[in-house]
DNA sequence: CTACTGTTAGTACCTAGTCCTAATATCGGA
DNA sequence: TCCGATATTAGGACTAGGTACTAACAGTAG
């Protein structure tokens, strides 16, 4: 017996994570074990059989159109945040970002980071970008960490808009900058301290 | 016979297309025909069998990381393009798009549509975004169609810039403007008459 | 020695099909 | 009305990738 049972069962689940398409037989050939054997662990480990496996990816997968969008409240990560203050977030290029011809990232990926990052710093029930002026000052490519650092450079709350500007930059480097007018509903959001 | 075979096929493709997950036997009694006329008109129709539909939208699903962002090269439907002329895009607003508190659609949505619009009116081998200004002047909600329509405004090919002005709107009311001013590598895109 | 765990083997059954043959049903045209 | 073509249905044999269950056996611990 090379593994113990423990072990079998240990990797099996990976393999499994891995590669929900692989069959018991594959399995069993895999760990040098009987198919009843695997049959046993996936029982133990309750993992369903493969059809139930592939099913639940093609479910999620169609499920997913309301993911769809990888994007999903704010862009990137926030790794720091005051309330109508500063906000800093990063976001790391990978392929699904960059035009497949030159590897360069696509505008709406820096634009979205930034835009979310500016309705993120904004310390009200709603935030809407009203307007906008941004500047692509150097191209982004995959691979590439852009940070985007948000400042709050006027709050208006009577003419109920606020000033943002952000700055994105991979390595020091500036590769995008939007100064961002902000609509917001002058409703402080909950929990908030005065 | 309520429907002629031709119908039926016409029919089935779209179940198909719209539930994937459906059996030729589910089918045959939708249908009001055998389960082996089902199986007939797939192979007709060349429709693999559901364990292989399933397979196929599950691995669909894991490539994706490849694909991840649903929009492919242009966000939304190209209905129109002239190239270095003028474009038309819609984009339809779905649950994925809005913030979930208050269904507005996101405001980088709209941009990335307008944006890929600007960069693929253009005809050369290479177009960036280098700079835009953009105006959200009324909140778009889920259900709404954003039609987008860019305009190139100048065509400077020394200067290797080129101005793209893409106006978007649900209804005939205007709901975003972008004015977008784009770098162009100034080589014509293959196959293209002088 | 016995009890227990772990592993293997084999059977019957299931779903959702394939492939193939054969029998009907239906319809249009001469 | 009969002929032939197309359309539909039925059935049998087979498949993959299982479930559920019973039975046997090996190795180890008490």
């Amino acid at each position: 017996m090379k593994r113990t049972k423990k072990e079998r069962q240990q990797l099996l689940q990976e393999t499994i994570g891995e590669n929900p398409f692989v069959t018991d037989e594959d399995l069993a050939e895999q760990f040098g074990v009987s198919v009843q054997t695997i049959r046993l662990d996936r029982m133990e480990l309750s993992i369903p059989e493969l059809r139930e496996r592939i099913k639940h990816v093609a479910k999620s997968r169609l499920t997913d159109e309301v993911r769809s969008l990888p994007i999903e409240e704010v862009i990137g990560d926030v790794i720091d945040i005051e309330l109508d203050s500063s906000a800093i977030s990063i976001f790391d290029v990978r392929k699904e970002h960059v035009f497949v011809r030159n590897g360069i990232a696509r505008g709406h990926h820096l634009f979205a980071q930034a835009n979310s990052l500016a309705v993120a710093v904004i310390n009200d029930e709603l935030a809407l970008t009203e307007r906008a002026t941004i500047r692509f000052t150097r191209p982004v490519r995959e691979g590439e960490r852009v940070v985007a650092k948000a400042k709050v450079t006027e709050v208006n709350a009577k003419k109920e808009r606020t000033k943002v500007e952000v700055k994105s930059y991979v390595e020091k480097e500036l590769v995008f900058r939007g100064d961002f007018i902000m609509y917001r509903s002058n409703i402080r959001a909950e929990g908030e301290a005065e």
